[in-house]
DNA sequence: TGAAATGTTGGGGCG
DNA sequence: ACGCCCCAACATTTC
């Protein structure tokens, strides 16, 4: 019957064989990528987009350790696409614009992308949702990013998480995190749809190149961080529990680079966790883990304003200190204290630092120095490869005090004793604080109470080679907690 | 040799 | 995802 009444040939172009545009945003990767799935899995053409969106709110424009992993995600997309049949397709301006663009130009009739959840994200996409769908086109979102969605994770009242533990909870009785999807086989892509390259974007420092270190320790593609990730499972995970509090240690997974941008994803990372043969608790403070990031996303969802309002608004009247050499020292790891220093310069070189040493630093910041938190978010997200809008902000509200489920305003890591405790043979420190490596253990974490002829023997002239503490550690704790105590009159929670 | 001084470790209370 | 202070209990050194 079919056979004998052929639609109109347009008709049937339309509705069968117009290509369905996939827009790439933060899951820059072809396996388990539910909305290039779902397009794969029909039978039309796919265009493969991604959108350097050009009215970014200030606070949410990628700093330069981002573009630089954005830089190489992209070509890392771009290659593995084009091993499946097509290639990424790039555009610069506003996401509307350009969509509809393409939609006219290509004759596209369905946009599928993964689900996002910063302020912009959601404004932007649900607007465009709605024109899309207002033009009669399909506009369709997935969840990739998040383990579940933070619309439906609530507490029995029905309101957000604002606390870690039952929040834990509850995602232990939600349904397992859905199966990894695979890799789609093949792509059908259109040929002749017009592209600029990704260097013509440049994302990549050169005036100067300060980039040499990040290229030595990331390699920022999809089976990059597959590597990682086998490499942790194999090697990290067993011991991971109380390894991963120890920065010279390799315990600590390294995977959230390749999460910022979705060379990985979550559903990857628990399910590799699960299925892997290692000690229970290890396996479990892994997946706590990365439910702290679903928390913090959860959070960022309820409270869009999380990067730059103090959670706790008694925290707006709080008298934070502007003093630009602290600030200068601090960034450039010259504060006095090794471990803070050995921290800063980490990042400096490789766009990571340790977890351990990222609260011990930002603390000295914020209580050492009283400098405001999103002074060191700012920081952070310029020189992070993994900076993310949800993880960075939570955890620089949750040092400073201010933030959900937050560290009490009077804990105050002693930088000193971090170092004790958690480098205690100076492994780490003596790696990213040369200066100081010719101390015995006993004078690495304060150096400025070696005596004279162990400096001389250890070739370091206080003041010059290394800085004495920029502040005193016993004064700089009594001010802040005095600071946090006047505060402390309007505290509540 | 023994008593006093000095050093070390760990728990409780609290910022 | 902490540290400081105080103090007791115990260990070691001193003369």
């Amino acid at each position: 019957m079919l056979a004998n009444t052929p639609l109109p040939s347009n008709s049937r172009d339309r509705s069968d064989h117009a290509p369905a545009i996939v827009w790439f945003r933060d899951d820059l990767r072809v396996a388990d990528n539910p909305a290039l799935e779902y397009a794969a899995g029909q039978n039309r053409p796919v265009i493969p987009l991604f959108i350097f969106e050009t009215n970014l709110p200030e606070h949410a424009q990628p700093g330069g350790a981002q573009k630089w992993i954005l830089h190489h995600a992209l070509k890392s997309l771009d290659a593995n696409l084009k091993t499946l049949g097509t290639r990424l397709i790039l555009a610069e301006g506003d996401a509307l614009q350009i969509l509809q663009g393409i939609v006219t130009r290509q004759g596209a009739r369905s946009v599928y992308w993964n689900r996002r959840y910063t302020q912009h994200g959601i404004k932007t996409d649900t607007n465009i949702k709605s024109t899309l769908a207002g033009d009669g086109l399909e506009a369709r979102s997935f969840q990739a990013t998040l383990l579940h969605e933070p619309t439906k994770l609530l507490t029995a009242a029905g309101g957000p998480f604002k606390v870690y533990s039952p929040f834990w909870r509850a995602f232990e009785r939600q349904p397992a995190p859905r199966p990894v999807l695979p890799k789609p086989i093949q792509i059908t892509g259109i040929d002749e749809i017009s592209s600029p390259e990704i260097d013509d974007f440049a994302l990549l420092p050169s005036k100067p190149d300060w980039a040499s270190g990040l290229r030595e320790t990331w390699d920022a593609t999809e089976s990059g961080a597959q590597d990682c990730l086998g490499d942790f499972i194999t090697n990290g995970l067993h011991g991971y529990a109380k390894g991963r509090d120890i920065p010279a240690k390799k315990n600590v997974s390294r995977l959230s680079p390749y999460l910022r941008y979705g060379l990985v994803s979550p559903y990857q990372l628990w399910h590799a966790a699960v299925e892997a043969d290692a000690p229970e608790n290890d396996k479990l403070k892994f997946c706590k883990e990365l439910v702290w990031r679903e928390f913090s996303y959860h959070l960022l969802y309820h409270f869009p304003s999380l990067g730059w309002q103090n959670f706790n608004s008694s925290f707006d009247d709080f008298p934070w200190l502007k003093d630009s050499q602290d600030l200068t020292a601090w960034q450039k790891g010259k504060t006095g204290y090794p471990l803070v220093d050995a921290g800063m310069r980490e990042l400096w070189h490789t766009g990571y630092m340790h977890n351990r040493v990222r609260m011990v630093t930002a603390s000295f910041l914020v209580k050492h120095l009283m400098v405001d938190w999103r002074v060191g978010e700012r920081w952070f997200w310029d020189t992070l490869v993994d900076a993310d809008p949800a993880s960075n902000t939570a955890s620089w509200q949750w040092v400073a005090g201010s933030g959900a489920d937050a560290a009490p305003y009077f804990r105050i890591f002693n930088p000193i004793i971090q170092g004790k405790k958690f480098d205690p043979d100076g492994t780490y420190i003596r790696k990213w604080v040369p200066e100081l490596s010719g101390l015995p253990d006993k004078y690495l974490h304060e150096p400025w109470l070696a005596p004279e002829n162990i400096l001389r023997e250890a070739e370091i002239q206080m003041g010059i080679s290394y800085p004495f503490p920029i502040v005193d550690h016993k004064a700089a704790r009594d001010r802040a907690l005095d600071a946090y105590k006047n505060l402390k009159k309007e505290y509540a929670i």
